[in-house]
DNA sequence: TGTACATCAGTGAACGCGCGTTCACTGATGTAC
DNA sequence: TGTACATCAGTGAACGCGCGTTCACTGATGTAC
C-alpha cells in the first residue's frame, strides 16, 4: 500500500514532530522507536523508509523542537524592546507552565545533559537553538554596547536553562517556584 | 568465597563511587550494571547482595557524587568571604577543567535533565546537593540581607549549572569558552 | 580454644524483555510507452 | 488517454544484542556450643 509523495512527506513530518515531543517528555535514550512510531500512528517497521538511523531522527527532532520554541519565545518579544521585551521573554521561559510541560518546551532544558553526550550533528542543532535564544535576548539589551549585550545574553540564557532544569528536579514545590522566581528577578533587575 | 564484613562494606563503597563516576560520564540510562560492576572489579551477579535495584544505587550514587563536589567547592571558599569567596567558587565551577571532566564534577550539570525524570529519592538527593551549593554561595553574599542573598544564590547556582551544561553541548570551542566566561563575569560583577 | 555448622559475598549462567535494525511482503502510486 | 510495469510507503515478523534481575553454586567468614 504505497502512499503518495505528499502523504509520505506528511508522515515524515509527523514522525519528526512526535519525536520532538516524546524525546522531551521521556528523554532520548528513554524513548524507543516502537513507542514513537505507535504515537505517530504507525508501526515501527516503516521507520527506515524515512530515516537512516535513530540518531538521524534525534538530530532532526531536536532542530524542530528548538525551532518551535525559539519562534514562540521570539513572538513573546515582538513589539517590545528593552526592559519590557526582556521581561516578557524571561517570564514566559521561567513560568510554571513551561516547567510543567517539558514536551512542548525548550529542548535544552528538557534534554540538556543528554545532549552533551550526543552526536556532533545533534549538538550542532542544540547549539543553533541556544544561539537563537541568545540573539533574542541580546536584541532586548539595547542599552548595552553590542558585545556587552551579547555576553550578558549568553549568561542570561544559561541561567534560564539551569533554573528551568533545577525547578523540575526540586522535590519541594516551594523551592521549585523560588528557583524560577529568583532567576527571573535576577535577570530582569535593572543595573 | 564469602568475604569479611569489612571487605563487603568496602566493596559496596567501591560500587557506589564507581557508579557515581560512571553515571556522570555516560548518563544513568546509558550505564549498564554489567559494565559498572566490571569497572568496580566485580562480576555483575553480585550486585544484588548490596542493592535492591539499580534505582537504589542511582539515588545513593547521586548523593555521593554531590557530597564530593560540594565538599570540594566549599573547600575552595574556605578562608575567603564576600567577593573573593564568590569569585573562587564561581571560577572553580565554571572552569574548562570542570567542563572537560564530568565524571568527577557536578552531577547536577552532568545529569540534570535525566534527574528531572528520576525517582523521588534520586531527585531528593539532587535537591539536597543543589541546596548545599546554594548555601555555599549564600555565605559569600554577606553584604546582602539574608533573604536577598539566598534569592541571588538560587539564581547564581542555576546559572552555574546551565552554563556548564551548555558549554558541554556547544560544538564551537570559542562559544563554549565564552559561555563559561560570560557566566562567571556576570556572577562576580559588583552591583 | 577447638569444632561443626550456618551464613552470605561473589561467580557465572540463565531469565524474559525491549531495544535498534532488517527483511519479505502488500498493494497503491508513479512512470514509460 | 490507456496500459504495463517499476517503485516504494507501510506492515508485521524476525534478527542479534544488552538490559535489569534471578538463581544455583562456591567456599571463606561468622557463630554457637
Amino acid at each position: 500500500m504505497r502512499k503518495s509523495k505528499q502523504e509520505a512527506s506528511e508522515t515524515r513530518q509527523r514522525i519528526v514532530e512526535t519525536a520532538a515531543a516524546e524525546f522531551r517528555r521521556g528523554g532520548i535514550e528513554g524513548t524507543g522507536l516502537s513507542d514513537l512510531m505507535a504515537a505517530a500512528g504507525l508501526t515501527h517497521g516503516g521507520f527506515y523508509r524515512h530515516f537512516a538511523s535513530k540518531d538521524d531522527l534525534v538530530a532532526e527532532a531536536c532542530a524542530a523542537a528548538l525551532e518551535a520554541i525559539t519562534e514562540r519565545i521570539a513572538a513573546t518579544a515582538t513589539g517590545k524592546v528593552g526592559q519590557r521585551g526582556l521581561s516578557a521573554v524571561v517570564t514566559r521561559y521561567l513560568s510554571t507552565d513551561h516547567r510543567d510541560h517539558p514536551a512542548d518546551g525548550c529542548a535544552l532544558a528538557a534534554l540538556g545533559s543528554e545532549l552533551a553526550r550526543s552526536s556532533d550533528r545533534t549538538r550542532a542543532a542544540a547549539t543553533e537553538g541556544y544561539l537563537k535564544l541568545v540573539a533574542i535576548v541580546t536584541a532586548q539589551l539595547d542599552s548595552d554596547p553590542p558585545d556587552v549585550a551579547r555576553a550578558r545574553a549568553l549568561a542570561a540564557v544559561s541561567t534560564m536553562i539551569g533554573a528551568l532544569t533545577m525547578s523540575r528536579i526540586a522535590t519541594d514545590p516551594d523551592l521549585s517556584a523560588a528557583i524560577l522566581e529568583s532567576a527571573a528577578k535576577e535577570l530582569t533587575a535593572r543595573r
